[in-house]
DNA sequence: CAAGTGCGG
DNA sequence: CTCCGCCGCACTTGT
C-alpha cells in the first residue's frame, strides 16, 4: 500500500476557523477560536486519512510573483481581524511543539508550495490529500491528489472531498479548467479581474464549448452571448494575465525532506503545556502519560454501609485536613463527599443515604469533622452550612470562592474546571458523567457515575486548596479572601437561613387588586386596537402598533420594532392605547414577577429564604436569587407598596440603612480629587453641589433642570462616561453632553487623570483592582472592535468604583453581624442590597442596633470623605425606607 | 434557548 | 466615525 501525505493550507484553514467558530478566549484574553478550530480539523482529518507524513503551508508577508505581474494583486494579503492576526503565530508555536512540519517561501504562496509538494509527493507515488478552504486549489486535484474542503454549517463542519472525477462531477470542467473559470469569471478576493458580465455560468458554458481561453478566444466570432464576446474582444488580455495569476505554481522551488514531514508523536510535553495555557480541554484529554503532571495515587469508593462508614469517617477524624462537599438537590439530600490523604495515597468516598446510613447520620457526621478537623476544604461552603451549625470560620476553605477571586468572570466554579486550571488534571465533568441528567436521576439511573462524580468535588476541594491559596497570595488577593469573602459567607449564610418574613394574604390581596385592573385595561386595549391579541408579546404589540395604527416608531431591535418604555413614553401623551399599554406592562409586571412571582417562595415559617451568591459579579457585588429580593419595586409608588408585606416576626420592627452616594464617595477618595472632597465635606446636597460648580452659578440658585443634569452627569461618570450615553439620558445633544461632561472634568481636575489612569492600567496588566485588591481582567481591551473596546474601557472606569463599594459593604455586613453577636442581641440582619442592610430588630434593642449599624457601616472603610448613611424603622420595609 | 422587557442598585 | 454608558435576575413569548 502507498504512503499517505497531508498538506494543509494553514493560513485558509485559520481563517475558516476563525469565521466558523464562536469568539473563544482563555483567561488571559487571548483569542484561541481559531487555533482551536485547525487543530479540529487536523486531528479529525489524521483520524480518518491515518497518513504517513503532514505538513502546513503559510503564507509570508512579503510580495509574491503574482505582485510583479499585476499590482493591484492582492492574494492572501487581506486584511486580518485582529483577533485571528495574534493568533497565527501561537498556532506556529503550537504546530512546533507538536513537531510538526512547517513551510513557506518568500514570494511564494503557500498555495504554489501546497500545488508543488502535491504533484512531486504524486511523482513519488504517493496518495496525497491538500486540506484548504479555498477552491482554488481544485485545479490540483487528480486520481491521487485528493483536495479536501472543510465546511462549517450550522456549527457542524462537514468535509467535501473532490478528486479530479468530482470536480468534473461538480463543475463540468476538468481541474485544468478550474483555471480557465478563475481567469474568466475572475476572485473579487484576490481582485483577479477576469471578464466584465461574464459569471460562473457563461465561464463554464463557454470552457465546455472551447476548452480554454486561447481557444476561445480563437473562436470569440462564434461566442455566444453577445456580452461576453464583447468582454473577450476588449479584454483578452485580462484573462491571460488572469490566468497566469490564478494557476498554481507546481514547481516553486522548495527544500523539501519528506522525512522531516513524517508524523511523529504529537503528544509532546511543550504541546500539553500549549493545550493547557490555551485552555484546550477536549485536546488534553488526548495525552495519556506524556506531559500530565505526575499524580499521587487515587481511590475512589462508593459507600452504602453504616460500620464501612463508621470506619472511613474514624480514620478520617485522625486526618488534619479534608475535603468535604454535601450534595442536595432540590432539598433532597443525594450523598456526601469526603477526601482525605492516606499514606501517600488520596482517598475519596460518596456515602450514599441507604438503609442505616441515614441522612441525619451523615450531615452529623459532618459537622463533626468539621468541628474537629484543622482544615476543612469544599467547593461550596456555603450549601454545607445550611445543614450544620460551624462557628469558627477560620479552618474553612471555600475553592469556590477563591477561584472566583482569581477570576470573576467565568459563569461557573466546577470541579472539573478547578481541577484543570490549578491541578493540571483533567477530570470528567459531571456531563462527561452524566449526560444531561440532573443529581437525582443520575443516583437512580447511573449512581456509580454520579458518585464518582460527588468523590471528585470532595478531591478537587482537597487538593486544590493549596494552589489555590498560592494563587492568592500571587495575585495579592489572600487578605480579602480570608478577612472579607470567608467570613462574609458565614454571614451570608445566617441570612439565608432566617429569611424574611412576608405577609402572604396582603400578598394575594395585592395580587388582586392588580388583575382587576389588568382585566379592565386588556379590555380598553382591545377595544381601542380594534382586534384582541397578546399584550405581552412585542412582536405583536409591534404589528398593532406601527404597521396597524401606523405609528411613528420604526424599527429598533433586529427581530422588529421596539416596544421598549421608552419609545412607548413618547406616544403616550396623544395615543391613549399606548398609555393603556403603558399602564397593562407594569401592572403585569408587578402581579407575574412580585406578587404571583414571591408568593411561590414563602415557606412554612411564613418566611422568604432567598440565596445570595457570592461567585457571580464581574466586580465583586453579591446577587439575590430564588427569589431575587435585591430588585423589589421602590422607584414607583404602586411597585412601592409591594414592600408593605414585607413585616418583621411579632416583637420585632425592621431598621434600614443605606449609604449616602457610596460610589462618588468611593470615586472622590480613590481619584484624591481635592474639589469632590471639599464639596462632599462642605455640601449636604452633592448633585447641587456639582450643578452650582459646573454651570458657574450660586448654589442656591441651581434650578431643578441643573441639579437633574449635575446628577445624571455624576452617574455617568460612575458608569464610565460617554457623551453618547449621557446624552440620550438626558435628551439633549451630544454636543451638549460633551460639553458639560468638559465642564466636569474642569471642575474636579484629578477626575479624568484617575480615570484614564484605569484604563491605562487595565490596558498594561490586563485587569483593574479595588482598593481592598480585588481584580477584574477586562480582555475587551485587546479588542480590534471598537464597541468591544469601548465597553472595556467603561469596565475599566466603572469595576474598581462599583467594586470597591462592594467590598465595603460587605466589610460592613460581616462587622454588623459580629457586633449583633457579641452583644447578645436577638436582632438579625437579614438582607443587603448592594449599599443598604435590613435589620429585624427587637423592639427593646432598636437603639443598640441603630448605633451597631451606624458605627459599622461609617467606619467600614476609612476614605478621604466621610460614609454617610440615611436610617429609617418602621414596622414593614415600605415605611423602613 | 434567545430575545425583549423591566425591576433594583 | 463607530452609537453604548455600569452590575444583576425573572418573566414572557416564540423559535
Amino acid at each position: 500500500m502507498s504512503e499517505k501525505i497531508l498538506l494543509i493550507d494553514g493560513h485558509s484553514i485559520l481563517n475558516r476557523a476563525y469565521y466558523g467558530l464562536p469568539e473563544l478566549t482563555n483567561s488571559e484574553g487571548l483569542h484561541t477560536n481559531a487555533i482551536y478550530g485547525f487543530l479540529n480539523i487536523l486531528f479529525k482529518t489524521i483520524e480518518e486519512e491515518k497518513p504517513d507524513y503532514l505538513t502546513v503551508a503559510f503564507d509570508l508577508h512579503a510580495p509574491t510573483f503574482r505582485h510583479q505581474m499585476y499590482e493591484a494583486y492582492k492574494g492572501t494579503r487581506k486584511p486580518m481581524p485582529q483577533e485571528l492576526r495574534e493568533q497565527v503565530p501561537v498556532m506556529k508555536d503550537v504546530l512546533a511543539a507538536m513537531g510538526v512540519c512547517m513551510i513557506s517561501k518568500e514570494g511564494y504562496e503557500a498555495d504554489d508550495l501546497l500545488g508543488t509538494l502535491a504533484k512531486k509527493s504524486e511523482e513519488k507515488g504517493m496518495e496525497v490529500t491538500v486540506l484548504s478552504g479555498d477552491r482554488d486549489l481544485l485545479q490540483l486535484a487528480s486520481s491521487h491528489i485528493c483536495i479536501r474542503i472543510p465546511k462549517t454549517r450550522f456549527g457542524k463542519t462537514t468535509v467535501e472531498d473532490y478528486f479530479a472525477d468530482d470536480v468534473k462531477e461538480k463543475y463540468q470542467l476538468s481541474p485544468q479548467q478550474i483555471i480557465e473559470l478563475k481567469a474568466l469569471m475572475g476572485d473579487a478576493s484576490d481582485n483577479i479581474p477576469g471578464l466584465p458580465g461574464v459569471g460562473e455560468k457563461t465561464a463554464t458554458k463557454i470552457l465546455l464549448e472551447y476548452g480554454n481561453v486561447e481557444n476561445a478566444y480563437a473562436h470569440v466570432e462564434d461566442i455566444k452571448p453577445n456580452k461576453a464576446k464583447n468582454a473577450f474582444l476588449e479584454h483578452y488580455d485580462l484573462a491571460v494575465l488572469s490566468k497566469k495569476l490564478a494557476a498554481i505554481n507546481i514547481d516553486s522551488p522548495v527544500d523539501y525532506d519528506w522525512e522531516s514531514a513524517r508524523i511523529k508523536d504529537f503528544y509532546t510535553q511543550e504541546a500539553y503545556d500549549f493545550f493547557k495555557e490555551l485552555e484546550f480541554k477536549n485536546f488534553l484529554s488526548r495525552f495519556e502519560d506524556t506531559g500530565a503532571p505526575a499524580e499521587a495515587e487515587k481511590s475512589f469508593s462508593t459507600v452504602t454501609e453504616l460500620d464501612q462508614a463508621e470506619e472511613i469517617i474514624g480514620k478520617a477524624r485522625q486526618k488534619p485536613e479534608l475535603g468535604l462537599h454535601i450534595l442536595k438537590e432540590n432539598g433532597v439530600f443525594l450523598g456526601m463527599g469526603l477526601s482525605f490523604s492516606d499514606e501517600e495515597k488520596v482517598l475519596s468516598y460518596c456515602f450514599l443515604p441507604q438503609g442505616f446510613l441515614t441522612e441525619a447520620y451523615l450531615l452529623e457526621q459532618a459537622q463533626m469533622l468539621c468541628q474537629e478537623a484543622a482544615m476543612v476544604s469544599s467547593l461550596d461552603v456555603k450549601s454545607m452550612l445550611r445543614h450544620m451549625d460551624l462557628e469558627n470560620h477560620t479552618k474553612m476553605f471555600d475553592a469556590g470562592i477563591a477561584a472566583y477571586l482569581l477570576n470573576p468572570l467565568k459563569s461557573a466554579y466546577t470541579y472539573d474546571d478547578i481541577a484543570k486550571e490549578y491541578l493540571g488534571e483533567m477530570l470528567p465533568a459531571k456531563e462527561d458523567l452524566l449526560g444531561k441528567l440532573n443529581y437525582t436521576k443520575g443516583m437512580k439511573d447511573q449512581e456509580e457515575q454520579a458518585a464518582l462524580s460527588v468523590c471528585y468535588m470532595a478531591y478537587v476541594a482537597l487538593k486544590s486548596r493549596e494552589p489555590l491559596k498560592k494563587a492568592l497570595e500571587e495575585t495579592e488577593m489572600l487578605h480579602l479572601f480570608t478577612d472579607i469573602e470567608m467570613p462574609l459567607l458565614f454571614t451570608l449564610s445566617e441570612m439565608e437561613k432566617e429569611g424574611i418574613r412576608v405577609n402572604a394574604q396582603a400578598l394575594k390581596e395585592y395580587g388582586d387588586q392588580l388583575y382587576v385592573r389588568i382585566l379592565e385595561l386588556e379590555k380598553e386595549i382591545y377595544q381601542e386596537a380594534g382586534e384582541e391579541f397578546n399584550i405581552n408579546s412585542p412582536k405583536q404589540l409591534g404589528v398593532i402598533l406601527f404597521e396597524k395604527l401606523k405609528l411613528p416608531g420604526g424599527k429598533k431591535t433586529k427581530t422588529g420594532y421596539s416596544t421598549a418604555a421608552d419609545v412607548l413614553e413618547k406616544l403616550a401623551p396623544d395615543h391613549k392605547l399606548v398609555a393603556d399599554i403603558l399602564e397593562y406592562r407594569q401592572l403585569a409586571k408587578l402581579k407575574s414577577t412580585y406578587a404571583d412571582g414571591l408568593a411561590v417562595y414563602i415557606g412554612e415559617d411564613e418566611r422568604i429564604h432567598s440565596t445570595f451568591n457570592q461567585t457571580i459579579t464581574a466586580t465583586g457585588r453579591i446577587s439575590s436569587t430564588e427569589p431575587n429580593l435585591q430588585n423589589i419595586p421602590i422607584r414607583m409608588e404602586l411597585g412601592r407598596l409591594i414592600r408593605k408585606v414585607f413585616i418583621p416576626r411579632d416583637g420585632y420592627v425592621f431598621t434600614d440603612a443605606d449609604y449616602s452616594q457610596i460610589e462618588l464617595r468611593v470615586l472622590a477618595h480613590m481619584s484624591g480629587d481635592e474639589k469632590l472632597i471639599q464639596a462632599y465635606q462642605e455640601a449636604q446636597d452633592i448633585h447641587r453641589m456639582t450643578a452650582s460648580q459646573v454651570f458657574h452659578v450660586p448654589f442656591d440658585e441651581v434650578t431643578d433642570l441643573q441639579r437633574r443634569n449635575a446628577k445624571a452627569v455624576n452617574f455617568g461618570i460612575v458608569y464610565g462616561i460617554s457623551s453618547f450615553g449621557l446624552s440620550q439620558d438626558l435628551s439633549i445633544t451630544r454636543k451638549e453632553a460633551a460639553q458639560y461632561i468638559e465642564n466636569y472634568f474642569e471642575t474636579y481636575p484629578k477626575i479624568k487623570g484617575f480615570l484614564d489612569g484605569l484604563v491605562t492600567e487595565a490596558k498594561e496588566k490586563g485587569y483593574v483592582t479595588t482598593m481592598f485588591g480585588r481584580r477584574r481582567p477586562v480582555p475587551e481591551l485587546r479588542s480590534s472592535n471598537f464597541m468591544q473596546r469601548s465597553f472595556g474601557e467603561r469596565v475599566a472606569m466603572n469595576s474598581p468604583i462599583q467594586g470597591t463599594a462592594a467590598d465595603i459593604i460587605k466589610i460592613a455586613m460581616i462587622r454588623v453581624g459580629k457586633a449583633l453577636k457579641e452583644q447578645n442581641l436577638k436582632s438579625r440582619l437579614l438582607l443587603q442590597v448592594h449599599d443598604e442592610l435590613l435589620v429585624e430588630t427587637a423592639e427593646d434593642e432598636t437603639a443598640q442596633v441603630s448605633t451597631i449599624l451606624e458605627k459599622e457601616m461609617k467606619n467600614a472603610a476609612r476614605l478621604a470623605v466621610s460614609l454617610e448613611i440615611d436610617m429609617h424603622t418602621g414596622s414593614n420595609w415600605y415605611e423602613a425606607k
